[in-house]
DNA sequence: CTGCATGCAAACCGTTTGCATCCCC
DNA sequence: GGGGATGCAAACGGTTTGCATGCAG
């Protein structure tokens, strides 16, 4: 496991990487807190949000800005893709080849100093297709 | 200009969609109430979230889901990509082709059903490049 | 005249912060 | 023992919502 460059090395800062390591999924910082919870009950809130921004800023996790109302972390540090679920805000890896050309595309077309990108697809997962597959059944038999 | 379905043709939702259509940056929902209040004083800022919803909703402008803390809306509806300045936040185009082959890419690696895509590019605009400038040189200068 | 839309203010939700206390180094 | 880290709670900023009133169709 990556060592924490710069900080103490405290329980809490342990656990909360230990938990994220654990999940695949790209957990909220409170469903960071909630699992980090279960093993130390008096953790704050405010403590999962410190390290959490801590440890990204020190690039030992990933912080996912993407649409939707939430930041995300990620114990997964290389460049990766996302695909965000417009119905349930759930948030998978996508495994295409990081498209290292577009920055420079970008470059030309722009006065900023390009730093990266990120791309995000937005789709329906499984889960929510099979919701939505159920509703439109039951209208279909409903209806007149 | 467009036309708004299934809306009621009212004084504040056309000033909305003029004052979007004035500008090519990609304003805030605050920005916005600004720009409108100097012809409306008395519009509420949650007619302004209601409306530029409804009108992102229906397909007559551009909600921007990037990184941030805020959303933002933009008058050109057409697929196009986004770099946000670091720095300050600012978003501005990104005019290279849209690359309608990575859809596909990704559907081979999701389980999601795809229903697009958005890049993000980071970087730092011009303005807040110089004044990063500024400072480094005053540093070099003052520093022993 | 009907009901969608508005103005206003309060509520909401995710995140940040101030402060006294704690504990890693 | 000192200064960074924590727990707690209050504050914050963006957004949403409930409700009485207004006005487009």
């Amino acid at each position: 496991m990556d060592q924490l460059p710069n900080m103490r090395l405290t329980t809490q800062r342990q656990i909360i990487l230990e938990e994220l390591h654990k999940v695949t999924s790209h957990p909220t910082a409170n469903e960071v807190y909630d699992m980090v919870r279960k093993r130390l009950p008096r953790i704050g809130l405010g403590t999962v949000y410190r390290n959490l921004e801590l440890m990204a800023d020190s690039g030992i996790i990933l912080k996912i800005e993407v649409g939707g109302t939430q930041k995300r972390f990620d114990a997964t540090t290389e460049c990766h893709y996302h695909i965000r679920c417009s119905q349930c805000d759930r948030v998978d890896d996508i495994d295409i080849p990081v498209q290292h050309q577009i920055n420079e595309n970008a470059a030309q077309s722009t006065s900023y100093t390009i730093l990266g990108h990120h791309i995000e697809f937005s789709g329906v997962c499984e889960f929510c297709r099979q919701a939505m597959e159920e509703v439109n059944k039951s209208e279909a038999t409903s209806v007149n």
